[in-house]
DNA sequence: GAAAGAAATGGAAACGTTTCCATAAGGAGC
DNA sequence: GCTCCTTATGGAAACGTTTCCATTTCTTTC
């Protein structure tokens, strides 16, 4: 019969109570040799598997993880759920997870349903970390947390990349490289405080730096063709020498829109990328870019949750200066301008092995500095 | 209080039993408009949410679908998983994600939590369809489930790429190039049948082609540093023109790798990936590679589960030719032979935009044919 | 205004566990 | 052989739902 055995069916063919059989198979309490080989007999011929639904009743733990991230389609967010997911497997935890399409309506519903299910704990990315409806039902409930790529409200914990300092950091590099005149290219603009940090952070160390504000570019969709708006967007403002794209594939979506416009990037053009996904370093020009650590961000953040649940300390959360960096790459050339070089940040060869790209290269090469 | 709220409290509160809340909740049989009131009023009061684990507990379904796959680094089985993520939110299930890191005793213990948590279906990429502890536990427990990217043993549904034909039909391009030497690039051929069915297939093709048999390169490490491993290779078989990398990652680094050794491709090396990521298509040279679309094999996948969880017919899986095909690239180019051109399965233009790369090409280039 | 029918309501069982507590069985010491 | 202690064992409650069924309350109709 296709009926799924539970512990009375086992306590019946073993001849002993359901309790007994809890504790034979659990190892907690006593049980007489027969008996314990009987229960472990019925248990094999039964096929028997404890119900996870009984036990998270009785418990009122499901052993179980809710993962709140826009979309793994980004190799950021991928890498980070992996990350994360590789942590709570270890401990003997699963993961529900949802990706809400950058949609704050399925974040809050996804939200509601994953404490619905009980959930022991939530690892999340939202929209918006200073107004999530989720976030707050989440505090309400004092349900163990962890904010991923978000920066926390004041006083709370959260594994951000530091978006607001590494975009500053980027336009510290276009400024060291003598470029003025900057454009910032978003995707999701509305519905990722992300995107809106690392903006605010370019365009305040660009003042900083006595650079032009930068020119903002809004895109709404992914897909590849990014020509026609970047071609009205260098027509508007033709003085621009370097675009910062707010995540690499926009970046390298750019660089070859700018091929087909016939500019040569990065000859004509400058492009700084962010995240640091793997490929950029295995194309041509190779990318310059803010390198991250999406990985050891979701197992940081999955590591507070843990330990919130557990009750040990939490991990630390590291400095800024581990979480990011700038990655050199042939798409950022210094401008030909007085040079007002400190020996560093300058953009370095955009392959490891220079004697080769000198062999091959057959046009002005940026990699010669 | 710390105290959750359960349909008890609200019964209390609103002064009457739990059944009553229960049919004012579901909408399930009747109650007086003031009743009714006095419920839902308590239920705000309390912030009161069903516990969906008491409510798996009695109706023995959990809303919730397992999914197994053995990474979401790789976009491919990114792209599916959010793909199945979509369809299953939307017909109100969560999804439990493991990832196996391509580890079959990790595939096993994963598959045995999840039955243990009741889902009510599993959607999985096993190490090994033919022989696969995990599945045998699922097929006798009858629980419904599909593979993903697995070929079926005979008889059963699988949303599969499609491998051997396809890996056949890199065979073909290389042919209709007149290509003979090729290599095959390998990346966990151990613990993936894909790889090694995508091996068979163009082993088999080059054969009936008459083309020499395909040389094996295996690699372990997914890490960018290709480059010894492909410039023994190459030493060892100095004859080969093509190499045909099983996944577009490895196609790319492989590229890249050639680039360090001097060897230009694809004018000194033709190089064919598989997977068609997006990336692919904004290098340069553009991959020449088998597009597949996971996203739509994910979905279709997950709606196999569903219609069997429902009863209701299941989605025809599509004829090959909607599984995958060949998309041309610059990594690929026609060796200079007596040409046998039929006109068919050439290598095309790597960009959208011939103008402009004629315009910008200065070397030879082999995209005029 | 009473009877009958319909509508509303609540009690209790069931789902599969764990755990407390009570009881039964076994062994040691007298 | 009896008591006393230890070790085994089983019954039952509790966890939070839904649903069946019985009971209560309201409407309607004569």
């Amino acid at each position: 019969m296709g009926h799924i055995a539970t512990i009375k069916d086992v306590a019946q063919r073993a001849r002993c109570g359901v309790a007994t059989v809890s504790r034979v198979l659990n190892n907690t309490g006593p049980a007489s040799a027969k008996m314990r080989e009987r229960v472990l007999a019925a248990v094999d011929e039964l096929d028997f598997q404890f119900s996870e639904v009984g036990r998270s009743l009785q418990s009122s733990t499901t052993r179980t993880i809710g993962c709140v991230v826009p979309s793994i389609e980004n190799p950021v967010y991928a890498n980070a759920v992996q990350g994360a997911q590789e942590v709570f497997l270890n401990a003997g935890y699963q993961m529900l997870l949802v990706c809400t399409n950058y949609s704050p309506e399925i974040e809050t519903r996804a939200i509601r349903t994953l404490i619905a299910k009980q959930v022991d704990g939530i690892l999340l990315t939202v929209a918006d970390a200073q107004n999530s409806e989720g976030l707050n039902l989440i505090r309400s409930r004092q349900l163990p947390h962890s904010l991923l790529f978000n920066e926390a409200p004041a006083g709370q914990v959260s594994w951000s990349v530091g978006d607001h300092a590494a975009a500053a950091m980027v336009a510290d590099v276009f400024a060291e490289n003598n470029h003025t005149y900057t454009g910032f290219l978003a995707l999701n603009f509305l519905n990722s405080d992300r995107a809106r940090q690392r903006y605010e952070g370019f365009v305040e160390r660009c003042a900083q730096n006595e650079m032009a504000r930068p020119v903002l570019l809004e895109v709404d969709d992914d897909g590849l063709d990014l020509t026609a708006h970047l071609k009205d967007f260098l027509d508007d403002h033709p003085s621009l020498t370097g675009i910062f794209a707010s995540n690499d594939f926009l970046a390298l979506a750019s660089i070859r829109s700018a091929r087909k416009l016939s500019i040569e990037v990065p000859q004509d053009l400058s492009i700084v990328g962010f995240d640091g996904i793997k490929v950029g370093q295995l194309v041509e020009p190779s990318l310059a870019t803010i390198e991250t650590v999406p990985q050891a961000l979701g197992a940081g953040a999955s590591q507070t949750i843990l330990s919130i649940i557990n009750g040990s300390a939490p991990p630390e959360v590291p400095l800024e200066e581990k979480r990011f960096s700038f990655r050199a790459g042939g798409s950022l050339m210094p401008l030909a301008a007085e040079s007002e070089d400190d020996g560093k940040g300058t953009a370095f060869p955009s392959s490891n092995d220079p004697t080769h790209r000198k062999a091959k290269s057959n046009r002005r090469d940026q990699d010669e500095i």
